[in-house]
RNA sequence: GGGUCGGUGGUAGAGCGGUCAAUUACACGACGCUGUAAACGUCGCGCCUUUACGGCUACGGGGGUUCGAAUCCCUCCCGGCCCA
């Protein structure tokens, strides 16, 4: 039978320990969805978990791009379908699990994106506009776009959504598409961890600590030292744009860990901006609550006669 | 003790007679997202309410000038600097 567990959460809420317990337990092996752990040599600084961490379960999507090139949702997408389809061909269980949602959604949802590949000169001429103008643009050549974009927060001016708006068009001679969904051919489950303000804030806090212990700042000099520019490890966000700024001398290492504390807790509260509104997930607050789902969830796929599945 | 500069919203820091509940930044909060998504963007942020070009309380304290003061004057308190 075939199903996928997709587990997310907060930064710093314990996935990644959580789904390797998971899998021990299920037989199954963890497809991770993290924008940042897709890249090589990005360990530390994104927190990718090491092969004894994984404790002999398969993990597939890390290390599979170079961070000198943007790895898109897209790419991911597809190469996310592939494994998770390749794991339950071996007859074991995915387990979909990371922290950025809308690679989570990507795969859990189906987003079927159009096929427009990003134009690096187009962006770079359509750049030069305000975003007054892109949307105007936009309006004329489709209005039922930029109507949208009007209706949602904010994105008539975010000239990045503008513009692939308008790439979109340009490159299509057709409006942008309604964003096709295609179902996963197989049950989803999606269980959220949970975890209280006070307790996030502290792992935070705790985890930060640790991945300067580890060496973080070395492993992004070391990033920066073997060609990767300052300005792409500051487009990577978080940790590799603050400690990058202070390997320049733009901020100081205090002025580094206080606004690294304070992003990353804003962060996770963007990424719960997705997941709270999901009324699929399953909260949970613990290993056996997660455990307990599962079983009852395997119970009832029995029961409806969706075939057998082990539970080692 | 004398002189001098300054005390503004959570912080920094504008404003220097009306159009100021007060520019801006940060912090904080809410939210959005069709190939950069740890990215990118929007909104709110004194209090109250029938949410309104509404009311109230506010720019260290007190007093004054003025039709009107965060803005001018006096005084007190506090802080920086200089002289003693």
């Amino acid at each position: 039978m075939k199903e996928l567990v997709v587990i997310v959460g907060p930064t710093a809420s314990g996935k990644s320990e959580l789904a390797v317990k998971l899998a021990l337990r299920f037989g199954g092996e963890i497809v991770s969805a993290d924008s940042r752990q897709v890249y090589k040599g990005l360990d530390i600084g994104a927190g990718k978990i090491t092969k004894k961490e994984m404790r002999g379960v398969p993990h597939h999507l890390l290390d599979v791009a170079s961070p000198k090139r943007i790895f898109t949702v897209v790419q991911y997408r597809r190469r996310a379908l592939k494994a998770i389809k390749d794991i339950q061909k071996r007859g074991k269980l995915p387990f979909l699990v990371g922290g950025s949602p809308f690679y989570i959604y990507a795969v859990a949802n189906g987003l079927l994106f159009p096929e427009v590949p990003p134009d690096k000169e187009l962006r770079r001429q359509l750049e030069q506009y305000s975003a007054e103008k892109l949307y105007e643009k936009l309006q004329k050549l489709d209005p039922a776009r930029a109507a949208t974009l009007r209706q949602s927060s904010g994105q008539a001016k975010n000239k990045r959504r503008l513009i692939r708006a308008l790439e979109i068009v340009f490159k299509t001679g057709k409006p942008v598409p309604e964003l096709p969904q295609k179902p996963l051919p197989y049950p989803v489950l999606l269980l959220g961890i949970q975890r209280t303000q006070d307790e996030l804030k502290k792992r935070i806090v705790k985890r930060l600590q640790r991945r300067f212990r580890e060496g973080m700042v070395e492993e992004i000099q070391q990033l920066n030292k073997s060609g990767l520019s300052w300005k792409r490890l500051e487009e990577l966000g978080l940790e590799y744009r603050y400690v990058a700024q202070y390997l320049q001398q733009k901020i100081s290492r205090k002025e580094m860990e206080e606004k690294l504390e304070r992003e990353i807790w804003k962060f996770s509260k963007r990424q719960m901006n997705w997941f709270k509104k999901d009324p699929r997930i399953r909260w949970i607050k613990d290993l056996k609550e997660a455990e307990n789902l599962l079983r009852l969830s395997f119970e009832e796929l029995f029961e409806s006669g969706a075939g057998k599945f082990r539970i080692r």
